[in-house]
DNA sequence: TGCTAGCACTCTTATCCTTCGAGTGCTAAT
DNA sequence: ATTAGCACTCGAAGGATAAGAGTGCTAGCA
């Protein structure tokens, strides 16, 4: 069933009031923003309160959005913001430093995040998995060689062998000639024992060396496919009124600070073609946010490379600002780690209708 | 001057019991454990205010130590902990899989010392400068080839490079002799551009390519002796009776999850013999440390490198039982990554007072 | 029929006041 | 030197009261 205009109207200030203020909103002070009399707003609000969009704290204080009430705000009400000059050349800036190691830039990633949206931010890339292109050996001394492994997505891994035993120049080089045949061009999953097994036989006198090469190979491309999560600014969640109870702020950081619990919960499913998603309490499947609400935001992280970033904040979050904000930064983060523009229309202003119709049908099946 | 024996038995039982609950002590809870009446506690508390080792919160409260009273008890009235089984067998537990990247155990270490204190912690390792003790080319394609980098405490670095124009391999070949030649045994200190300058004189036809890998070794250089500083744990704080306060944790949190700031401050100076310091309230330069205390030990990293682990804490910290932990894990470190054994007698019980004595003769001069 | 004005009612928050009790400091006695 | 006793202080806890914000309902008006 649809709102009528005044109704839509209501819900949208009073979301956005109390998304300000913290505070319960009371008919009076709506009444001024939208020009009608207290007493026509109150009969308003109970009927949005018997319709679930809003809930009262207690009898006599104002109204405070429900989570559906938040749900639709999220879906058709909110304004698309747009970001100020000062806070899209300070998110530039920070990108701009392209030659970073991709694990600091992603650091960095959350930290900016955070800072400029004031909530916990979290920020994971996704990979696909890889192999190895190319091996080579470098003969150190008698003991020690190193192995770096070339790896599909052209990172480089490398590893100090060191050995209680000499071996010498040949050797490397047959090791050499039969890791690039047998190893190169497999994903971990892919090596079996039974390769590792027929790698030995045809080693010969390079017998031993096989498993301790073999293993380092499995180390990187297990490593490489992990997703490295990282956590910033979890503090700043007791900024917020809703946390400062420190008992409530204390579970909810931890919970966030050791970020496999997020992982479990997050990147899968439900994403929107814009590559936002917001989850409002009760609808985050972990008990430990059913209180609160993440935003997040995906972007392409290159070579089918899948980055997410994100924020956990409480259910009064600043939706449309945080949205805005993430939005941003992930199209950021697609131009410089893949060089793909986002998606038309997304660079700055937002375009969450689309994918949120789609969520809205399947809560609705 | 001395303390009467009994004022240090006031002294260590109002300290333990105030440690225990962080509520003041009265002269009569303090009567049942000494053994005399109240009013005798009540004069020696008295002269122990005046003299300045406790105070006062208000007129009619029991007696809190002040600073210099908890230095007197860390200094020397503070029983030498020893640690529980469970304790120690969780600790060696964690420090057992030896096979770990130096990086993930630093990493596991600030979480275990967090969790055996219950206190945030951190982690961090100073190292000496290092040197490149070889370079490696590898040529991968006409546009493509690794600089793989063997530093002097044996870790290996590498990098991919990317050129827009054509190489071949001979002048790879030039190039590694050139930076076998010039740039190994040099610290980042001591690559200067008159160094780069003049290789790059030399370099001929691959002219274009020194700067490149000189800056690749450089950053590799500064990379290897930038501490990495761990903090784990920051959320411990809100378990603090002291940081109910939201604004309170919210600032201390805020220093110490970023961990520049600790780094100033912390690992320079006082380390005692035994490898601990503790640093209590107003002792600490940091503003934000101020009412907090810092436990810190160090451990023996190998090659010359020196590690700290340390905690923060309210000043009402249990010293005893942190100092124990801290001295326990830094030593099973040292045996770790070193292999030197502690000094004699550190293992688990602690020798503080030696160190402590120096740094209090230092205060009162 | 939809809007508004008015009013009684509810419920929270703040404030003030009182009481209670833990703890002190001092004095006098042992 | 130690202790018992006592008057005094001061914060914490409890309770009553008042204030204020907001609601729901009814009745009147366009």
């Amino acid at each position: 069933m649809e709102l009528s205009e005044r109704k839509k109207k209501i819900l949208t200030a009073l979301v956005e009031s109390y998304i300000a203020t913290a505070e319960p909103v009371g008919s009076k002070a709506l009444a001024a923003v939208i020009g009608c009399s207290s007493a026509t707003i109150r009969n308003e609000m109970s009927e949005l309160t018997t319709m679930g969009y809003l809930e009262q704290p207690h009898t006599s204080a104002g109204r405070i959005p429900s989570p559906a009430g938040y749900r639709l705000y999220v879906n058709e009400l909110m304004e698309r913001q747009k970001l100020s000059e000062a806070e899209t050349a300070a998110i530039n800036e920070k990108l701009a430093r392209k030659d970073e190691q991709i694990e600091q830039l992603m650091n960095e990633v959350g930290q900016l995040t955070s800072s400029m949206t004031q909530y916990p931010a979290y920020a994971l890339t996704m990979k696909p998995p890889v192999a190895v292109k190319r091996f080579d050996f470098i003969y150190v001394d008698q003991n020690t060689f190193i192995v770096v492994a070339l790896l599909t997505d052209n990172t480089v891994k490398n590893k100090l062998i060191h050995l209680p035993f000499s071996v010498h120049q040949e050797q490397i080089t047959t090791l050499s000639s039969l890791f690039n045949a047998n190893f190169t061009g497999v994903t971990d999953r892919e090596i079996t024992d039974s390769i590792i097994r027929s790698t030995e036989r045809a080693a010969r006198d390079t017998y031993g060396l096989v498993a301790v090469v073999a293993s380092f190979t499995m180390e990187c491309l297990a490593a490489a496919r992990t997703a490295p999560l990282r956590v910033a600014g979890a503090s700043q969640l007791l900024n917020q009124p809703e946390f400062r109870d420190p008992d409530k702020a204390h579970e909810l950081m931890n919970f966030i600070s050791d970020g496999s619990h997020l992982m479990d919960d997050l990147p899968p499913a439900g994403m929107g073609s814009d590559g936002l998603r917001v989850t409002i309490g009760p609808e985050n499947l972990a008990e430990e946010l059913k209180d609160s609400s993440v935003v997040m935001a995906s972007y392409d992280a290159g070579g089918g490379m899948r980055g997410y970033i994100g924020v956990v904040g409480p259910t009064r979050m600043d939706y449309s600002s945080v949205a805005a904000k993430l939005s941003y930064i992930a199209a950021g983060l697609s131009r410089l780690l893949a060089g793909t523009d986002a998606p038309a229309g997304l660079n700055n202003k937002l375009v969450l209708k689309e994918s949120e119709r789609h969520e809205q049908e399947r809560r609705e099946e």
